[in-house]
DNA sequence: TACTAAATGTGAACAGTGTTCTTGTCAAGT
DNA sequence: ACTTGACAAGAACACTGTTCACATTTAGTA
């Protein structure tokens, strides 16, 4: 029952966006009365959460799928480094154009009267692994030059990511970590400004500049 | 008077967001009748892109004053390349911590049922120029290496960023126009993900993480 | 079988919202 | 003196989330 809710929560909020969210007209979708949504949700924001839980969710399938899918075209160098590379970024900016409205729960306006709930940073950290997955094995075949040209970071800047360099690449330089987080950056930047209109009359093929984009952030940390 | 509305909701929009934007609380406010209001917009949307507006104005005031405090500081290189590329990011930045629920207005969710008039493309590119002019001012004093490694880009890419190469960019090479998008995409992104709060646990020190974002991007737009 | 207890759903009510419409007032201009 | 327009108020309508008291069903157990 809980998830014939959100099912219907789900497709309320694909089609209207969370603005729009009415625990009357889901309700009325289920021919109960509103009062009776309060038996599985104690009100609107924790019904929101749970969305918002599942958005993440789905995203991080979603990546660990391309993660996977591209590491099955062969560890050894079958696919290049580049193209496993790409394929989880390919993932997520597709994701996000079918569901415009969850990609913007997540990476968009903080929704009020909510904070993420702990839950989120699981699925967050599938998705971060699944992103750097073929750096670290590009890094482990001797294959990531980095920091070309690129002066050392600071201590500070080291420092400052930490969590992210002992967490996804130990045993790596710390300049990895943070160019694979600039990197990040770049590609929710990238498909946050797609996804909410900020594309017009400015980039003719977002696709073909997502690309461009990505592949260049790769070369950016190492890739060639 | 419509200024002084504007201004009351302005402030309710800063403490509380635009989804708590509430006509009545800014005709309390005010001390007049909820219908009042209707004589100086028709209806909340039409407040709220009012409100987008100003964002958009005063972010872009922000952003030309700091171009035009870097180029007081010497155009001639009393201040580095670099120095001067980095001020508007940063003005940029301060500006979203300081605002950051009409930061969200203009780059975070689409508020629905509102399509961005064709008055914010006005500010937005004024905002891109100025941006930019470090960049322009670097290249005709032949300070900018343009892609120092970096393949040609495809004539199908460089067809997609046409608006942007031939509207800022004119008589510099494409790729030039291409990289700076990319410049912007890391900028928009690394503001958005520190203002949404998704550097926690993640990025111990926003403010340097962006200057190291920043910086770099600017050395991939030729910037030494 | 009879009783209990939990689970589930209903309906009315309250406070709040955006919006519209009718009415009223007040000031300025012929 | 009369009209026109701007400005505001108030009531009303259709919504919204939320709460509460009350039914109804279901399952488990003495």
């Amino acid at each position: 029952m809980t998830a014939e809710i959100l099912a219907v929560a789900g497709a309320h909020m694909a089609r209207d966006g969370a603005a729009a969210l009415s625990l009357r007209s889901i309700a009325r979708d289920l021919g109960m009365a509103p009062s009776a949504l309060y038996r599985y949700f104690d009100g609107r924001d924790a019904l929101l959460s749970a969305l918002i839980l599942a958005a993440y969710e789905d995203l991080a399938d979603e990546a660990e799928r391309a993660a996977d899918e591209a590491e099955a075209g062969g560890v050894a160098g079958l696919k290049g480094d580049a193209e496993r590379w790409f394929s989880v970024p390919r993932a997520l900016r597709l994701w996000a154009l079918e569901h415009p409205h969850q990609w913007g729960l997540i990476f968009g306006t903080p929704v009020p009267g909510y904070q993420a709930p702990e839950d989120t940073v699981a699925p967050y950290a599938r998705m971060a692994v699944a992103l750097v997955r073929p750096l670290v094995t590009a890094h482990q075949a001797g294959r990531l030059c980095v920091g070309a040209d690129r002066p050392p970071a600071s201590a500070e800047l080291r420092a400052s990511v930490a969590p992210v360099s002992e967490g996804l690449f130990s045993g790596m330089p710390a300049e990895t970590a943070l160019l694979a987080l600039e990197a990040w950056t770049t590609i929710v930047g990238a498909i946050s400004l797609e996804v909410f209109g900020h594309w017009r009359n400015t980039v003719l093929d977002p696709g073909l500049f997502f690309e461009a984009t990505v592949m260049d952030a790769g070369k950016a940390v190492g890739l060639q």
